[in-house]
DNA sequence: CTGAAAGCGCTTACAG
DNA sequence: CTGAAAGCGCTTACAG
């Protein structure tokens, strides 16, 4: 090719300086330069020097190349994420959302790789992260579960988010599912509910056994009979069918129904409507999720539970960042540290769809 | 610190293998290694010992680091893609996995960073992406707008998905509002509608306007009288409203509304189902953005318009990695290449949420 | 107080 | 056919 007729993306604009560049302009060595720049100045260069180097640096637009500095340095402020599948939900944006703030904050960069839930892409994946160099890792699951985790987590700063390690050696941020499925039927008993119906979602997701759980102990504990939940499912119209089964089939009627989450809550509501019943007049309705698209806007507004995606990344990354930080992981020599499960909550939020039975 | 109490995370697992250590194993220089590994062997090193290299690699399980090969090749096989708010939505995780998915398969890396839509956030963010030596941008926007491209978008291979800039200086994949909304309204009426009316967006963002277009221009070509957009928003509770007012205030009733988006369409659905109205037989209904969560699960499954995120991710990407790839970016001397606007088709997609008026 | 040297891990001309 | 050298851009001991 003729290279005359070629002209890189560059052209005009001078390729960035380097830290030679800036020694040039100022007339000192690159030792000098980088003395300054970092902070190292003071008592090793004279000041009239450091003036230079900095207007140097100013005029040159110079800021150091990460890339070398992380040869030399073999840490890349960067740390890996490893997803299943984010692509399909808008709480993995939240918990990722969580998890960048952080690094960002720190001067860290994420480099995220999607699985799509296929195991031989996750091993791929691991090892180009690691390739890359990066400092630490996230995994992070979009729906609650358990995961085998790789060598690669526990040979490095790494904690999990929204899933954990059967054998607890990587740390895990998960919900408190159980506790939050409580709080909301407590909340309906509170309100003076006996009749209380459950539609739980489908049985291959952990949520779904541990929110029938929290629900059986609040009817339990408040010595109320504990009526098996129906399976429905996750979606719209999975709700509206299990409502108007519900609605029309059981005997008394339920006064409060406890949805899967926020989108079958949609299709109870659409249930009572046409079946001619007011929510939360003659029937309340919760969910579960805070779907924000969802619980506050629905009509009426959205009695449900906050699932704490951004902090469960938020919190997963802070775990990941100390220990890079810090320098000091923890000593392996001793027996490996069985790191728990923290466990975070999923507060109420209350909303318009719970009334007294009348 | 007593190094001796210390023990770092890559005790036990021998640290990574260099290219040094490969060629002390097979009893090589490193330079040998280099070759065989990058498929130069053939002609330059002996049979015998390129079998033994590769044995090397193999047990030493050696992969070149990225950082090192980045420092040298200057390139670092990482596309930095900045995106104004991700979180808030799915689309934008799908816009994203398309970018990714062809990302990875040329084995490159995004490195996203999300600036919240805070202005300074942004400067910032292309500044560090530029330090990390990123070969190329994209920035991603999560509502059609323009969008004033920075410098660093023209001194790099780089596209725009979402958005456009005013002056077409840099190309810009988008999807074409006014086809799409035009062809929902077609639809309805070869169903042989003729009262329709639209609730439309918020006028601050771009595609409201085109929506109404399309819808106008669908209403104009069939010799139907164009009834004004009633203005209602994006959410569930503003479709119900929107729709309360229209079905009980309009003399005629509509037979058929087009709805800013899924949500707003579910919106409508509940108040139709409280009037009494059933969908789609005395109300045809539809949607815009095919909204996997919502359209596909809405009783009745909504007849809608997808905007294609995905795609607008992938040929962003591929325009990218292209001018990346060739090493060819456009000549700049010559008068800068106008690259126009690409739209993207918004199919139709049929459900039941339509029938005939009666 | 300052500059020259070494080295992070890699590849590509360049001698031999 | 093979190894030694240079260099990507940076920082940190180390001489002077």
């Amino acid at each position: 090719m003729d290279h005359l007729t070629r002209v890189s993306y560059n052209c005009g604009m001078p390729r960035r300086a380097t830290s030679q560049d800036v020694a040039d302009l100022a007339g000192v060595s690159r030792s000098a330069v980088s003395l300054v720049l970092n902070g190292h100045g003071a008592g090793n260069i004279a000041p009239d020097k450091q003036a230079l180097i900095i207007e140097a640096a100013r005029q040159l637009r110079y800021t150091p190349n990460a890339i070398a500095l992380s040869l030399r340095s073999r840490r890349s402020s960067t740390i890996g994420v490893v997803t299943d599948a984010i692509a399909t939900t808008a709480f993995g944006g939240q918990l990722l959302q969580g998890a960048a703030d952080l690094a960002v904050a720190e001067g860290y960069l994420l480099l995220v790789i999607d699985t799509q839930k296929d195991l031989e892409r996750e091993g791929h994946a691991y090892e180009t992260l690691q390739n890359r160099q990066v400092d630490g890792f996230l995994f992070a699951a979009m729906s609650l579960r358990p995961y085998d985790a790789p060598p690669a987590l526990r040979s490095a700063p790494a904690a999990l988010a929204n899933c954990y390690d059967r054998e607890d050696s990587v740390a895990a941020f998960i919900p408190d599912e159980v506790a939050g499925s409580r709080a909301v039927t407590q909340h309906l008993i509170e309100q003076g509910h006996r009749d209380i119906v459950m539609l739980t979602g489908t049985s291959d997701v952990v949520a779904s056994g541990l929110r029938e759980r929290g629900f059986a102990a609040a009817m339990a504990s408040a010595g109320l009979p504990a009526t098996a939940p129906i399976t429905t499912g996750w979606e719209i119209d999975k709700g509206y069918a299990g409502a108007m089964h519900v609605l029309t089939a059981t005997q008394p009627r339920p006064t409060a129904i406890v949805c899967a989450n926020d989108r079958v809550a949609i299709g109870v509501v659409l249930a009572a409507g046409q079946l001619g019943l007011s929510v939360p007049g003659d029937l309340s309705v919760v969910g579960y999720d805070d779907d924000e698209n969802v619980a506050p806007c629905l009509v009426p507004a959205l009695t449900t539970v906050r699932l704490p995606h951004r902090e469960m990344g938020e919190r997963a990354m802070r775990l990941v960042l100390a220990e890079v930080l810090v320098d000091t992981p923890p000593v392996l020599t001793v027996a490996p540290t069985r790191v728990p499960r923290t466990m975070l909550g999923c507060p109420l939020v209350v909303r318009d769809s719970v009334a007294p039975p009348r």
